[in-house]
DNA sequence: GCATTTTATTGACATATATCAAAAAAAATC
DNA sequence: GATTTTTTTTGATATATGTCAATAAAATGC
C-alpha cells in the first residue's frame, strides 16, 4: 500500500461511497437483527433456553415513535414496556407549571412508566421520544403470561428490576451528596450519551439545577 | 363496675401487673409469630402455597442486632438479607470524612445492602441498627436455592424489587424538586416513623441538608 | 443522682444556586 | 438562504442553604 504525501492525492469519492455503503449495511443489519439485539440484552441477565427465547419474536412488536411523540402519558395507564432498539427518551412530569426531567433512556434498555405499568394505574409522568425511536413493545398482559409460563422470564423480570434498583441508588446518592458541578462532572464521566444527545435544558432539570446554573458550570469547566 | 371518684381510690398494683402481663404476652406472641409476621408480609405480594411457605421456617433464622451494631459493613460482602421483625436501621456511607445517611428501614421490610447482596461484591455502605433489632435472616445461597426451586419465590423477588423501585423513584423526585422545608414536610406526612424514631442529625443527611438547616426548618414550622 | 457525652438549637456570616432579564448562538422551518 | 423559534450564554440581584462557633437540651453511663 502506497503512502500518501498530501491530502490532495487521496481520492475521496470511492472511499466515501464505501463508507456510506457500510453504514447502510449496518442499519440494515440493525433492522433485521432487532430481535437478536434484544436477545443479546436478555442473555446478559439470563441465558434463555430455546423455548423461552422463541417468545421474543412472538410477543414483542416493532414500533416507531417519531421525535416528540409519547411512549407514556400522564393520566393514562401505561400498557406496554418498550425495549429501545434505536433512539432515546426523556421521562418528565409537570410540577407547579414547570417541567421536571427525571430520567433518560437509550438503546438497549427497557422503558416504561414503572408505577403505571407495574400497577396498571394512571401514569404520573410522561415519556417522550427525544430522537426518532424504534422499539420492541410488549403488552402488560403478554408479559404477565410470560411470567406465568416461564420461570426464566420471571427471573429476567427480577434481575432487570434489581439492576434498575442499583442504578436508582447511585443516582440518589449523587443527588444527595454532590454539588451541581460535581453532579455534572459525574454525568460527563458516567453517562456521556446524555450530554451528547440530549438538549442541555433537559439535562439541567435531570441534574436538579436550572439551565442557567448548568451553563455556568460548563463554562467554569471549559476554563479549568 | 363501680365508678371511681378520685385517683386515690384506685389500686394500681393489680392493674399494672395485668398490663405488664399483657405486654409480655404480646411480646411472646411477637416472638412466636415472627414467621407468621413474615408470612403476612410475603402474602401481600404472592399468596404462597403450602410447600413454598414451608421454606420460610426452614430457611429464615432469627437473629438479634443490638443498637449500634452492623447488619452490613463497608468493604465486606453482604451475605444475608434481613426481614425486620422489630427495630429500625439506617443505611449510610462515608463521603469526604462525613457520614451520609441515605435510607432507613423499619419493621416489615427487607433490609440488605442491595448492590453487595445481589452481586456478592464488597459493600460500599453500612447498615446500622438504630434500635435493638430482631430480624429473620436469609443467606444469599439459600435465597438462590429458593429462586431455583420455586417460581413463587422468584416472583416474590421480582415484586419486592418492583416495589423497591417505585419507592426509590418517589424519593428521587422529592430530592430533585422540593426545597428543604418541603422535603421535611413530606417526610412528616409520608414517613412520620422516621422523625419519631430516628435522631434528627441522621434525618437531616437523609433529607440532603445539614442538621442546622433542619433545625431551622422545624422551628419555622412550629411557628406557622 | 451527677457527670459526661451526644444531639439539637440559635446566631452571624459565607457560598451556592435560583430568578429575572437580555443577548447571543444554534436549530428548525419555510 | 432568510426567518422564526428554540436553546444557550451572560449579567445583576435575591434567596436558600452551608459553615463555623457557641449554647442549650437530651440521652447515656456510672
Amino acid at each position: 500500500m502506497r503512502v500518501l504525501r498530501t491530502l490532495h492525492e487521496f481520492d475521496f469519492q470511492p472511499f466515501c461511497s464505501k463508507i456510506f455503503l457500510l453504514i447502510s449495511y449496518l442499519n440494515l443489519w440493525r433492522q433485521e437483527n432487532m430481535y437478536e439485539q434484544l436477545r443479546v440484552y436478555l442473555d446478559s441477565f439470563v441465558k434463555l433456553d430455546d423455548e423461552a427465547a422463541l417468545e421474543i419474536e412472538k410477543k414483542f412488536v416493532k414500533k416507531k415513535f417519531p421525535k416528540g411523540s409519547f411512549l407514556a402519558h400522564e393520566g393514562e395507564i401505561t400498557r406496554e414496556v418498550h425495549f429501545i432498539i434505536k433512539g432515546c427518551c426523556r421521562f418528565y412530569h409537570v410540577k407547579d407549571g414547570r417541567t421536571v426531567t427525571h430520567w433518560f433512556s437509550f438503546e438497549d434498555t427497557f422503558t416504561t412508566s414503572l408505577r403505571s405499568f407495574t400497577t396498571q394505574t394512571p401514569s404520573v409522568e410522561y415519556i417522550q421520544a427525544v430522537e426518532n425511536c424504534t422499539v420492541l413493545s410488549l403488552q402488560y398482559e403478554e408479559l404477565s403470561k410470560l411470567y406465568e409460563q416461564y420461570q426464566q422470564w420471571e427471573r429476567l423480570g427480577r434481575l432487570v428490576m434489581e439492576d434498575f434498583g442499583r442504578q436508582m441508588l447511585d443516582r440518589l446518592t449523587a443527588l444527595q451528596t454532590l454539588t451541581a458541578k460535581q453532579r455534572y462532572i459525574m454525568l460527563l464521566q458516567c453517562e456521556p450519551r446524555i450530554i451528547q444527545r440530549i438538549p442541555l435544558n433537559l439535562v439541567s432539570s435531570y441534574l436538579g439545577i436550572t439551565g442557567e446554573t448548568l451553563s455556568r458550570v460548563r463554562s467554569e469547566i471549559r476554563i479549568s
